[in-house]
DNA sequence: ATTGTATACACTGCATACAATAAGCTTCTC
DNA sequence: GAGAAGCTTATTGTATGCAGTGTATACAAT
């Protein structure tokens, strides 16, 4: 999906029209939403590269390499860094480009013990807050779901928006950004649980109940369901880590970007 | 406190020494650290400027109001203001500015449940993982409290860094992040409750409490006293909206900045 | 008087030039 | 050959100009 077809930056005086072409063909209008400003492009951009293991954790990203890659100066590539770096992605090194972070297996430890802090918390508000068309959407969630048991790419998308319904129902835009801020560097633990067949059937499967207490509105078992759910998530992530590699040779990682 | 005198910005064409002097002097270098960016003495003035009501909550506020302000360009005044916005202390209006934002009694609810969810499992994991240096630290700050219990200006900074060490003695940097999203919106909801002596007092003799279960490594009980303590901080500042205006008749207050 | 339209203004978004900074390398001296 | 001083390079920090966007205002038409 080449990266933004675009020469390289017209010198510096080709027609005037050419560049405002540029930047309207770059900016993927999000169905009906306004135009996205190219910070959020580059920010989207970075983050999608992380999360398809294009760019290794332990890269190391400078800003110049960032904008020749996505053709745009370094302004927007700044702000988009900045973002990155506050949501934990990237971890700037002073005046040495900034790496993209690494999380180990204490770290990992640490992340699902707030996850089992949260979540739950989500879930039992949510039970407590849902209406209706909330409870409706993640219905609708769970029977798809059903159907895609194998096909994780298109299990990813809605197991994101199952949590995100569930967030949102519970009404706490604190404990909303909370969980955000954990869920943004999910992506730097790896593939997702939910390649693996088994893992998604009883992901699926816990979904589903915890739906059914929300909707007989049990906070209580709302919360130990989803508590379990976490538990269960990060069981099948340590799994992993033992069988495999341990993967801890990465010293710096050149730039995997560009020539 | 005269914000920063400095006559209206050169306008435009004075010695070029001039603007570097300005910047020399605007970066107070942290005893020792290295010469703090702009960016950053932008984000921690605006960020003061706000906690001590100097500009108001709803207020609006635009990057060349600011750097003019502060003397500097609009460059890292953006930087500045991104950065709050994504603390969620500002709040972006896309091509018109930013605004303050503003927390009513509903949002600051939801706030004291989430730190009523976070506070005591740092407690908790504290009293597991604090070794004697924490100890001694929060002992030590308890002896400054105890001598300083009517002077707030000095029991601020002090509460702050009680809950700092117990923070990074819980250990868990995913925990810290996302008590510090929480806390970085504090400022919003006004003066601080140490202001009022009785709670001074009160919120003191839980510190005592607390650090002694941690010292017995009473994890639990750390737990429910930390629980106890943000409920006691919640009450005192719904007794304080009972009691005062409700202050909820800010439409869009005009900018207070400059003439 | 009311509505529609053009124009002016205020502000941000982005690009680019330039300055500053720190690390690495080279070279010179002893 | 070792160490220090200075140069080089890689990278970020800052200023500023210009273009685009959204709002308000004034003016014309009905």
């Amino acid at each position: 999906m080449a990266p933004r077809s675009r020469s390289k930056r017209p010198a510096r005086s080709s027609s005037p029209d050419d560049s405002a072409l540029q930047r309207i063909a770059a900016r993927s209008v999000p169905a009906g939403g306004n135009a996205r400003s190219l910070a959020e492009v580059a920010c989207d951009e970075i983050r999608r590269a992380i999360r398809e293991g294009r760019v290794a954790t332990g890269a190391h990203l400078t800003e110049v390499d960032l904008a020749a890659w996505l053709g745009m100066s370094r302004t927007p590539i700044r702000e988009a860094m900045r973002r990155l770096q506050s949501e934990g992605l990237l971890l700037n090194q002073p005046f040495r480009g900034a790496l993209v972070m690494r999380l180990d297996a204490d770290d990992m430890r640490q992340m699902f013990a707030v996850r089992e802090l949260l979540e739950p918390a989500a879930a039992a508000a949510c039970a407590v807050n849902a209406g209706p068309a909330d409870i409706a959407a993640l219905r609708a969630i769970l029977d798809e779901e059903a159907v895609k048991l194998d096909n994780p790419a298109a299990l990813i998308p809605l197991n994101r928006q199952f949590h995100d319904i569930i967030l949102e129902s519970a009404r706490n835009q604190f404990l909303s950004k909370a969980i955000a801020g954990v869920y943004s560097l999910i992506p730097l633990l790896g593939d997702s649980n939910l390649l693996n067949g088994r893992h998604a059937r009883e992901a699926h499967a816990q979904h589903q109940e915890i739906v059914d207490a929300i909707e007989h509105r049990d906070a209580a078992r709302a919360e130990v369901l989803a508590r379990e759910h976490v538990r269960a998530s990060l069981r099948t992530r340590l799994a992993r880590i033992a069988d495999n590699v341990p993967q801890d040779f990465i010293k710096k990682t050149t730039k995997t970007r560009k020539k």
